[in-house]
RNA sequence: CGCGGGGUAGAGCAGCCAGGUAGCUCGUCGGGCUCAUAACCCGGAGGUCGCAAGUUCGAAUCUUGCCCCCGCAA
């Protein structure tokens, strides 16, 4: 059975790493055109393109593959696999796979559907969220179900841990599916759902709930992140957790900032207590290293956002 | 030429503008106090001040060039 791989970002490798091992013939990988990345504007390839010349693997990246499929068709696959490649594929590309195409979304459908499953979840608040493997249709993951699995969000997670476990999960999701896919599956219907929005940087808005100011905090992170300004500069959070407090004092007001107690903000109700962040043009530190530097003092406040 | 911050002890920072003894918080090591401690007190070790050249009697500090790190924006 020949396959072709397609996918873009960190979230894809591992799967794509799964389905050589199982022994499957991977014929090309497609993936999104190298990009310009970070200051400098270096053109970068996409992690997936990494992996795929890592195994020596063609790689296929047109800018517009509702146009410009050719190469796609010359692979001569049985089978796609998708799992975040970044295009919407057109009916033309789907017919061009006997077995189909087959996509690994990181949620439980038809919850989540879109863009940035992974951290909207964790944003929101899910205890649970999970993978899915399901045909790939023209409308936006809406597809038939074939498997998927279900994994806890913890408060010790943030967008980057999940996404990894979610990355290994839709691994061994897909090495299920493939046999599965060979024989002729029985696939679920979807019932009604909702898609989520691409995840864009935000301020943290203080006067919300402490659930809900660490959650967005460990959703954004590690990128696009959720920042605060405070005495003239700005914060990135990496990571936060709920913390106690007792004092009413407004919402944004910085409760705590010694190295021992570490950096507590009271927020609507409760507070949080950031652990990990990084001051504008320094690098990733804890809360403890920060303040040692002395740079915030208890009874400080965050700006808090205008009402969104 | 997109805008901007930064490189000083293991960590986070101050000192630089107005050149002249290397400072703070923390960690670490040793000692003390205590029933005890992550608490408190005392003491110690630890730094090519990113690199190079220049100015100067003297440079972390002023001048020039270079390297590296990072935030925003794309």
């Amino acid at each position: 059975m020949k396959i072709v791989f397609a996918g873009t970002p960190n979230f894809a490798c591992i799967p794509l790493e799964a389905v050589l091992e199982a022994g499957y013939e991977v014929v090309a990988v497609l993936t999104r055109p190298d990009r310009p990345q970070g200051r400098k504007g270096i053109l970068t390839p996409s992690p997936v393109k990494e992996t795929a010349l890592l195994h020596e693997i063609p790689v296929l990246q047109p800018e517009k593959l509702k146009t410009d499929f050719s190469a796609l068709k010359e692979a001569g696959a049985d089978l796609m696999i998708t799992c975040a490649y970044g295009q919407i594929l057109t009916q033309e590309v789907l017919d061009l796979f006997p077995l189909g195409v087959w996509n690994i979304h990181a949620s439980l459908l038809p919850a989540y559907r879109g863009a940035a499953p992974i951290a909207r979840a964790l944003i929101d608040g899910c205890r649970e969220t999970g993978v899915t493997i399901m045909k790939t249709e023209r409308g936006l993951d809406t597809g038939d179900i074939l498997l998927s699995k279900g994994t806890p969000i913890y408060d010790s997670d943030d967008c980057g841990t999940l996404e990894d476990r979610l990355s290994r999960l839709g691994a061994d999701l897909i090495v299920e599916a493939l046999p599965l896919i060979e024989r002729g599956p029985s696939l679920q219907k979807q019932g009604e759902g909702f898609v989520c929005k691409k995840v864009e940087r935000t301020e943290v808005d203080f006067s919300r709930p402490s659930r809900a100011v660490s959650c967005l905090i460990r959703g954004l992170s590690p990128a696009p992140f959720a920042y605060a300004r405070i005495a003239d500069t700005v914060l990135n959070f990496w990571f936060a957790e709920e913390a106690d407090c007792e004092e009413d004092v407004p919402a944004g007001t910085v409760v705590s900032a010694s190295p021992k107690e570490g950096l507590v903000v009271k927020c609507g109700t409760g507070a949080v207590r950031i652990t990990e962040l990084q001051p504008a043009g320094g690098r990733r530190m804890s809360a403890r290293d920060f303040l040692n530097g002395r740079k915030l003092k208890e009874g400080m406040k965050f700006d808090i956002p205008r009402s969104i």
